[in-house]
DNA sequence: TCTTAACTTCAAGTGAGCTTCAGATCAGCC
DNA sequence: GGCTGATCTGAAGCTCACTTGAAGTTAAGA
């Protein structure tokens, strides 16, 4: 078949997603496909990158439906190309790094701090990561000098 | 009550972790509770920190499958102690650092990479990053040389 | 033409990690 | 003793991201 068009078992060899999954995605609206005169799906060699980027965007901590928002800022009046996509994933950036910089404090600190009171305590910075009020406010008891709990 | 022993709605409150997860928690066996002669849950201070040390341990990627086997080296004869904490812990150190070195290989190669024709292909590092065989075999074509597949 | 692998749909199932609900009981305080 | 909020159990429900199964159809090669 390859040549301008792929089947769903085509697509799925050289993404290496399950052509349920890609049926899923479909169902989810993150990919496209048109029909043969028989039914079965076509798929448009775009949809790789798609699927790729599905993939990637995954790892990088994206639920499909936040994959899916994306993608919707893509043209629609012509093929994405290469830059349309790299704009797009440059956007994942701070994510990234902010993700790097959890996970390096969380490596940083846990000699010190997995052992301490402070973890049963909600104002805990490795407990409750996410919590800037806390970070900023009461703080990790731990680094405000205050004792262990027991 | 908060002397020795903490009720459930105590243990919630101060761990940020819903009464219902905690019930949950003991069901898998992760924590442990008596009873009071009413039938509630008693919990005893350390539960505190093994309910802390579960929620760091779920940021750093373990189950909770993973986490009660871990927790299952802790000595039953004493009260786990600070050094016991932190012994678990510093066991996932390998572990974060393999997680920091992903993300930065995606953010790193990101620009590069996205939009290029490489991600259509299973090989891709940034598609496949736990595929050891395509990273140090066959490998990401993008950096073989390869022409982008448009 | 025949064969058969690949494809189709739709519904239901999976697994992780909980939450919600209903109806009943418990515990701390006046 | 009585009130009221906290807690109890067990079963069912939920979200996410898919997979599986059944029963039937399509398409590519000999």
């Amino acid at each position: 078949m390859s040549q301008d068009v792929l089947s769903i078992g085509e697509v799925s060899d050289r993404t290496d997603v399950a052509p349920s999954a890609l049926r899923f995605y479909e169902s989810e609206g993150l990919i496209h496909a048109t029909r043969s005169d028989g039914g079965q799906r076509r798929y448009h060699r775009d949809v790789l990158r798609r699927v790729s980027f599905i993939r990637v965007a995954q790892r990088v901590g994206l639920s499909l439906g936040e994959i899916r928002e994306a993608m919707a800022s893509l043209p629609e009046s012509r093929t994405p190309n290469k830059e349309d996509w790299a704009k797009l994933s440059r956007s994942w950036r701070p994510r990234l790094d902010e993700q790097i910089a959890l996970l390096e404090r969380l490596r940083d600190r846990l000699d010190g701090c997995i052992g301490c009171g402070c973890l049963s305590l909600r104002v805990c910075a490795l407990v409750n990561p996410g919590d800037e009020a806390s970070a900023s406010g009461a703080g990790p008891r731990y680094l405000l000098g205050e004792p262990p709990e027991r």
